[in-house]
DNA sequence: AATTCGTCCTGC
DNA sequence: TCAGGCAGGACGAATT
């Protein structure tokens, strides 16, 4: 994330199973071009980035990284052609966007999510139909592209920050995924038997499960009720008197009725069986590790994704599986309160930002005044950022505008805007999706004299949600940056720490995450590293002082610390 | 038979 | 413990 002198660019292409490589020199020239058979290729990068650590230019991470993850070879900096084409595109900043708006072939979806959609057929030919354009010839003409969309810019800085976020985001995800988290399968399996009971050999419901599920039947004397067919369970709910709507679990818990407490934990059981249960383990922990598919940039607001086995809904109960291999730990920190604390300093809002100060920020604007208990600042809060007008938190809010006018109005006025059909921008350039058609075509019928009344709520109604949309996308995505510096230059602070060859007697071989400290997990504003036990205390640090420097990085000297909530795993040895 | 839709629950 | 934002995944039901 530093700028860097003198240090240009290399830009990657496929050619027919051959790497097509152009060196460009710090103010964008081309210096230098070749072309290298593939086993050449790995090495030549490696030597480049040890002798000049360019910025690595290529189509799209996951199509070239893992090759080079599995060949021993890291690298520190890259640009994403893909990634930054979707920021680069769509961002209020760049006022000449049309060439990036044609070059449509780049808004492709990664080749790794087309890849395994179509392994089945997969040809293993560059020239292939998923993923963004590979050659050269194309990368070199976006890249040029992409500096002619910032040297445009009307705020070129924060817009280039975003990029080398993005993309260092685009290494992390690939290096994680790699990598993977640290599973104990033994410990998810006692988990599983403890919560759903004993698996019968001969299959079926696991018994604890099994004598949920009739007991259940039994409480609504229907031995042959189904459980889990939602319009079959809700028939048998209203032939036993239940007259509920859904069978959803706040609902059923406002009736009073002897089947309710056994079918609320039957449905909490049999979702964990279904979700995160033995046949999940099977397929998605393999030597120890969870792999989970992160998709950087893959939530509008910039928030990264995730593909297969839920990384990112992990339940709570199954945390405890997550330990660190023998004679190693993991680092879990998360920040406390991230979105309003981002809110603030967007705001530049000195009383939120005092409120802030210290632990806890709900704490805060109760001792500020501005509501009575900390349950009703985290309500108001929240209701804040997402746009509630109802209930206990639409009546909240407006203490809160008036003790935070400069922080409510940064939303207030991004709702406004969403709902009159414009588009908004995080602090570091990205925008918001423009409308549907359907939706303006909508707001244009609803204000013509012969409009109905059912046009015109429901273009109302359209409207508040784009409005809810819009005041969430700026907090929620400027958080997803801040998230993202923090993540890009802890990276770079582990890797300069020791690996343990240098400090223990471990084999040199092998892949380098089995020698040094690694991002392990990323969710939303919490982080996991994987750290050998020696280097627990650096690797802590790194993690706090990365924190901060994401804060100083995104808002200056502005007065706001991003306190974290940091904790050591450590597995018990086993006597 | 295959695909899409709806409901519910998990996470932030 | 709902309202109010952003998601993914499972599974049954509806649709083609």
């Amino acid at each position: 994330m530093t700028s860097t002198v003198s240090v240009g660019w290399i830009v990657l292409g496929r050619m027919s199973g051959d790497i097509a490589i152009a060196v460009l020199d710090a103010t964008g020239d081309e210096t230098e071009r070749m072309v290298l058979a593939k086993a050449d290729a790995v090495q030549w990068l490696e030597e480049r980035e040890s002798a000049v650590a360019p910025r690595w230019v290529w189509s799209d991470a996951t199509a070239w990284y893992p090759e080079l993850l599995a060949a021993g070879v890291r690298l520190a900096r890259c640009h994403d052609l893909r990634l930054c084409h979707a920021i680069l595109r769509d961002s209020t900043l760049v006022t000449a966007a049309d060439d990036l708006r044609a070059a449509t072939a780049w808004d492709a979806a990664s080749a790794q999510t087309t890849a395994q959609a179509s392994t089945l057929f997969d040809l293993d030919e560059g020239s292939s139909t998923t993923g963004p354009p590979s050659s050269l010839h194309e990368a070199l003409a976006e890249f040029a592209r992409q500096r002619q969309a910032l040297a445009g810019a009307s705020d070129a800085g924060r817009l280039r920050l975003l990029l080398a976020a993005e993309s260092a985001g685009a290494l992390i995800a690939e290096e994680m995924r790699a990598a993977g988290l640290p599973w104990d399968a033994a410990a998810h399996d006692a988990i599983l038997t403890e919560t759903l009971g004993i698996r019968p050999p001969g299959g079926g419901p696991p018994t604890r499960l099994r004598e949920l599920a009739e007991r259940v039947r039994r409480e609504l004397d229907d031995p042959a009720a189904s459980l889990d067919s939602q319009p079959k369970l809700l028939r048998s709910l209203h032939r036993a008197g239940i007259l509920v709507e859904s069978t959803s679990r706040w609902e059923l818990s406002e009736h009073d009725h002897p089947v309710i407490a056994p079918l609320i934990e039957y449905k909490k059981l049999s979702r964990l069986l279904a979700a995160n249960g033995w046949s999940w383990l099977e397929e998605w922990v393999k030597d120890g590790r969870f792999h989970p598919v992160y998709i950087p940039g893959g939530v509008v607001t910039g928030r990264w994704a995730s593909s297969g086995g839920g990384a990112l809904q992990l339940p709570r109960q199954l945390r405890a599986a997550v330990r660190a291999d023998p004679g190693w730990a993991l680092v879990i920190a998360d920040v406390a309160q991230l979105e309003p604390r981002v809110l603030a300093a967007m705001a530049r809002d000195d009383r939120l930002a005092a409120a802030a100060r210290g632990r806890d920020l709900y704490e805060g604007i109760v001792d500020s005044g501005a509501v009575a208990t900390r349950s009703q600042a985290k309500t108001a809060i929240l209701g804040a950022m997402y746009g509630a007008t109802t209930g206990e938190s639409g009546r909240l809010v407006p203490k809160l505008r008036r003790a935070y006018p400069q922080a409510m109005a940064l939303v207030d006025d991004a709702a406004r805007v969403g709902e009159e059909g414009g588009v908004v921008t995080t602090w570091l350039g990205r925008s918001s999706p423009s409308p549907s058609g359907g939706w303006r075509d909508l707001q244009l019928r609803a204000t013509e004299a012969e409009a109905s009344g059912a046009d015109e709520t429901r273009a109302r109604r359209w409207a508040r949600d784009r409005g809810r949309f819009t005041r969430n996308f700026v907090v929620q995505g400027t958080a997803a940056e801040w998230a993202l510096a923090w993540l890009a230059d802890l990276r770079g602070r582990l890797a300069v720490l020791p690996q343990i060859s240098e400090t223990d007697s471990a084999p040199r071989s092998g892949p380098v995450f089995q020698r040094s400290p690694h991002l392990a997990f990323f969710l939303h504003d919490e982080i996991v590293v994987h750290t050998p036990l020696a280097l627990v205390e650096e690797v802590s640090e790194a993690v706090r002082a990365s924190a901060s420097f994401a804060g100083r990085l995104l808002f200056g000297d502005f007065p706001l610390d991003f306190p974290l909530d940091l904790k050591v795993a450590q597995t018990a040895e086993k006597a």
